[in-house]
DNA sequence: TAGAGCCTGGACAACGTTGTCAAAGGCGGC
DNA sequence: GCCGCCTTTGACAACGTTGTCCAGGCTCTA
C-alpha cells in the first residue's frame, strides 16, 4: 500500500524541477536557484535541506531553460570535413580543450566536403544558439552566415578562408608549404614532377597547386598538364591517377601528394612499382617516420587551438577588424623525398 | 536622418524573435510559428508575407526555447577517451552519421581516461537535456547516472561495459581477440611472449590480459610476471617497458601490444633492435599493411554505429532488458606476427 | 437569404529557469 | 523598548517557443 504522506519520489520519465525541489525542501523556488548556483544569502541549514531534496529527487538543472533566460549557451560549434580524418581529429581535440578551459561544450559535425551540408550544420548550430562557430569550409560562399554574425555569433574559419564575407581565419601556409616541398624534389634532381591533389574548389587544394606551379616556374621547369591531377581523394581514383602519371613515354620521376589521403594511397601504389619514385606529401602521417615518407607537416592541433583562442577572444569582446592568421609548415625529410630520379629517366 | 516609418532592421547583437517577425508581417505570433514549422492552415499569401519578414529580419528560430517547450532536444552526447585518438575518430564519425540519420546533433567530449572528467562531461550533457548518451567509460562506477537514466535519458556504453549499473553496452571481443593473437604467436613457435598493455582499471586492458593468460595456459606455457606490463601508454613509458621485457637473461621473443598506442611505440622500438622480434598488436593502424604489422583488428566504426543504433532504438521506445552486444575481432596477418623466434633464443 | 460548417488566424498559457524587488525577521544601538 | 538596518527569503515577470482553444469570415446548401 502506498504511503501517501511520503515525500514525492522520482518517477520514471518525470524530471523534477526546481519547483519540486522547493516543495520538498519547504522553501521558495528562488532559494533553490540560489543553492544550485552557489549564490550567497542562504543559511547553512536551509542549504542543507535544499541539497537533501536535490539528492532525494535526483534533480538536475535544466540548462535549456537556463540558456533561454541568460542568453548565453556556453557552447561552440565546429563544422569540419570529416571527424574520422586523422588530420582533423587532433584539431577537433585542440578545439575541445580550449572550449573546456573556457567552460564551454563542443558540438560538432562533418560536412563531408559538401557545401550544403556545411550550411545545414552551421545553421543548426546557430539555431541552438551556440556562442561561437568554428568552420572548416566546404563551400565558397558564406554569405548565409551574415545574419548570424550580425546577431552576434562569433565565427572563425579554420584551415581555409571564408568565402565572400569578411571574417577571422586561421590557415596553414599551403602555398608556401607546397612550394617548399616541390623545390625540395627539384633540388634532388627531379624535372618531371606530378601533383596529385584534391578538387580545385577546395581552397587548400588550389593553393597547394599554386605552390607547385610557383616552385616549378622558379626553377624554370615546364609543367606538362598531364602531370597535374585534381579530383576526389577516394583511393580508387588516386590510384588510377598515380598510375597514369607514372605511365606513358615520359613518366614523372617524383610525385607531390596534395594531402594525407592522397599520400597514403600514393605510398601504396609506389610500393608496388618496380622502380623507386620520389614522394613528398602534404600533411604528416602516423608512422610516416618508419616508412621514411618525406612530408610537409602542418600542426593541426595548433591550427585548432589558435582558431579557438581567437574565437574566445571575440566572445570576450575583442572587436578589431577580422584577421587572417597564417601558420607555417615544416618540411620533414625522411627519405622518400630525397630519392634521386632513376638514372636515364 | 533616420526614417522612422521604416520597418525594423536587424541590429547588431539583437536577435529578432517570432514576435518581431509577426509584427513586421502584420500577422499573429502563432502564424509565424506555423510557417516556420511548415504546419498547415496558412494561405499562400500570408505565408509569403511571413517569409519576407523572416528574410528581411534575418530571423532564426531559437531552438533553446523550442526544446524547453517540446521536451526533446534532438541531440545526443558522446563521451569518449580522446577525440584525437585514431581508434576513436571513426567511431565518433559513425555515431555522428547515425545521429544525423535520426535528425539529431552530436555533442562530444574527451574524458582523457579520467573518471571524474567522464562524469563531469556526462552530467553536463544531461543538464543540456540530450535525448541520449553514449559513453566510453573511463571510470568503473556509473551509479551517478542512475537518476538521469530514471528520468529517461537513454544510455548506451561503448567499447567497455558499465560499472555497477545495468545498461546497454556494445563491446569488442577483447578477451577473444587477444587470445587469438597470442595463440597465433605460439603457433609460430614462441614460448616467451610479453604483454604490454594499458592500465588494468580499464576494462579492455584487463580483458586483453585475460586473453593473453588464457592462450598461454591453453598452450601449457608458464607466464613470467616480468613479461607483463600494464601502465600508462605514453610513449616514454611504453618504450621503457618494451626495452625491459627484451632485456635480461631470458628475453621474450615476441610482444603482444595491448592497443594502438602501445603498438606504434613498440614498432618504433623493435625497429631499432638488431634482431627481429615478433609483434602482434590489438587495433589496426593506418599504413600497418605497408609496415607488415600483424594486428587484431576491431571495426571501430561498426562499434559506434551499433551502439548509436541501439541508442535510437531505445529512444524510439524499445524497453527490453539491457543488452550486451559483443562484436568479433579479426586477425590480420601481415608479417610481424609470423616471424619465428630467433634461433637459439 | 439564413444557417451550418470549414478554414484561417490570433490570444493565451505553459515549458523551467533567473533577475528584480519587496517583505519579513533578527539584531544592535540609542 | 523602539527604530532602523541588514540578512534571508519568496513572489513575480520574463526569456522565445509551441499547444490549446476560440473567433471571425468565408462558402455551400436548403
Amino acid at each position: 500500500m502506498a504511503d501517501t504522506s511520503r515525500s514525492p519520489q522520482p518517477r520514471y520519465g518525470a524530471r523534477p524541477t526546481m519547483k519540486d525541489v522547493a516543495a520538498r525542501a519547504g522553501v521558495g523556488l528562488k532559494t533553490v536557484s540560489r543553492v544550485v548556483n552557489g549564490e550567497p544569502g542562504v543559511t547553512p541549514d536551509t542549504e542543507r535541506r535544499v541539497r537533501e531534496a536535490i539528492t532525494g529527487l535526483g534533480f538536475r538543472r535544466n540548462d535549456s531553460a537556463r540558456v533561454l533566460r541568460k542568453g548565453r549557451t556556453a557552447s561552440v560549434g565546429l563544422v569540419l570535413e570529416d571527424l574520422a580524418d586523422p588530420f582533423y581529429a587532433p584539431l577537433n581535440r585542440a578545439v575541445e580543450e580550449v572550449a573546456r578551459d573556457h567552460g564551454a561544450l563542443l558540438i560538432n559535425g562533418s560536412s563531408a566536403e559538401d557545401p550544403e551540408r556545411e550550411q545545414e550544420l552551421a545553421l543548426a548550430f546557430c539555431a541552438r544558439r551556440v556562442d561561437g562557430l568554428l568552420i572548416i569550409p566546404a563551400g565558397r560562399d558564406h554569405r548565409y552566415l551574415e545574419p548570424e554574425i550580425a546577431a552576434g555569433i562569433a565565427t572563425v574559419f579554420v584551415d581555409r578562408p571564408a568565402g565572400l564575407i569578411d571574417a577571422d581565419a586561421v590557415l596553414s601556409d599551403s602555398m608556401g608549404g607546397a612550394r617548399e616541398g616541390v623545390a625540395h624534389l627539384i633540388a634532388h634532381g627531379h624535372r618531371r614532377i606530378a601533383f596529385v591533389g584534391d578538387q580545385p574548389r577546395i581552397h587548400t587544394a588550389s593553393e597547394r597547386l599554386r605552390g607547385y606551379r610557383t616552385a616549378m616556374a622558379e626553377a624554370g621547369l615546364p609543367v606538362d598538364e598531364s602531370w597535374v591531377s585534381l579530383g576526389p581523394t577516394a583511393p580508387e581514383h588516386v590510384r588510377a591517377e598515380v598510375d597514369r602519371v607514372l605511365s606513358g613515354p615520359e613518366p614523372v620521376t617524383a610525385v607531390f601528394a596534395g594531402n594525407n589521403r592522397v599520400t597514403v594511397t600514393a605510398v601504396r601504389v609506389l610500393a608496388e612499382r618496380p622502380h623507386p619514385v620520389a614522394l613528398v606529401g602534404f600533411d604528416d602521417l602516423e608512422l610516416a617516420d618508419l616508412l621514411g615518407i618525406t612530408v610537409i607537416a602542418q600542426d593541426a592541433a595548433r591550427l585548432g587551438r589558435t582558431a579557438a583562442e581567437q574565437l574566445f577572444r571575440r566572445l570576450e569582446g575583442a572587436t578589431e577588424a577580422p584577421r587572417q592568421t597564417v601558420l607555417p609548415t615544416r618540411l620533414v625529410a625522411r627519405g622518400s623525398g630525397e630519392l634521386p630520379p632513376r638514372p636515364g629517366a
